[in-house]
DNA sequence: TCGAAATCTTCGAACTCTTGCAAACATTAA
DNA sequence: TTAATGTTTGCAAGAGTTCGAAGATTTCGA
């Protein structure tokens, strides 16, 4: 098989890995540090097996790493530099015409870009 | 609806409309300049239709614009640095064990970043 | 002009994959 | 043992993909 096939196939699941809008905000929390499931659900206001799964197919994809202590498993993104790749993203949505506003999205972009513990 | 919610979903179509080896391709072949539907089908090995469907689905969510010449359609990227975006994906799957070579991730990087007629 | 060929799009039906949810299971702590 | 924390499984609903066939438009030759 050409490499560009490969290439372009691999590419692809990375992008199916980070398709999904709780994977997202999931990344959005692990950028700065790690964090354990629960306080995940909580603050992303999802079930925890959904929490799980989604973190479940993000391991087996190496982009997070589990760290267990107790009975809580913490997470943390294995290249934090994939947070800012997916932020730049948002350049590419800036011109469309859906329901996203410019100031909506300058805000965001601050938001994945400011330190932690500002969310909004 | 918050703010985080809105853009998370937005990012999520990005990366949705992307993931799909296909239209990874076809981007790759836009990057440069603007071709036609069966060029695109003879150069991707993909059957017409096909490659129709996807960029009708890119030209829904402004990925590529249309521009017709007799009974050619010609296509472009709207945004040629989103190219360039996905190749930096890149980054992300170098140090993972799936099927993907170090050497076939650099001359991947090569072929989408080299100028136009070079493809391998 | 008429009809055939070329180019591209769209439709509808199968197929696969993902997602969401509830319930059950596993492990650790108190 | 009981509670807390996560994971896994099984299944139904939904979304995305693929293909063949049919439709639309333009060009070109008879």
């Amino acid at each position: 098989m050409p490499t560009r096939l490969i290439v372009a196939k691999e590419l692809s699941e990375i992008f199916k890995l980070i398709a999904h809008p709780d994977r997202i905000r999931l990344i959005e929390e692990l950028r700065k540090e790690e964090c354990d499931v629960n306080t995940l659900a909580d603050r992303l206001d999802l079930p925890g097996p959904r929490v799980s799964q989604h973190l479940a197919l993000l391991r087996a994809h190496r982009l997070v790493e589990e760290r267990r202590d107790g009975r809580h498993h913490f997470y943390h993104l294995t290249q934090p530099e994939i947070a800012q790749w997916i932020v730049a993203g948002l350049d590419f949505i800036e011109g469309r015409l859906s329901g996203v506003s410019p100031s909506a999205i300058r805000s965001a972009r601050e938001l994945w870009s400011a330190p932690t513990g500002d969310e909004a």
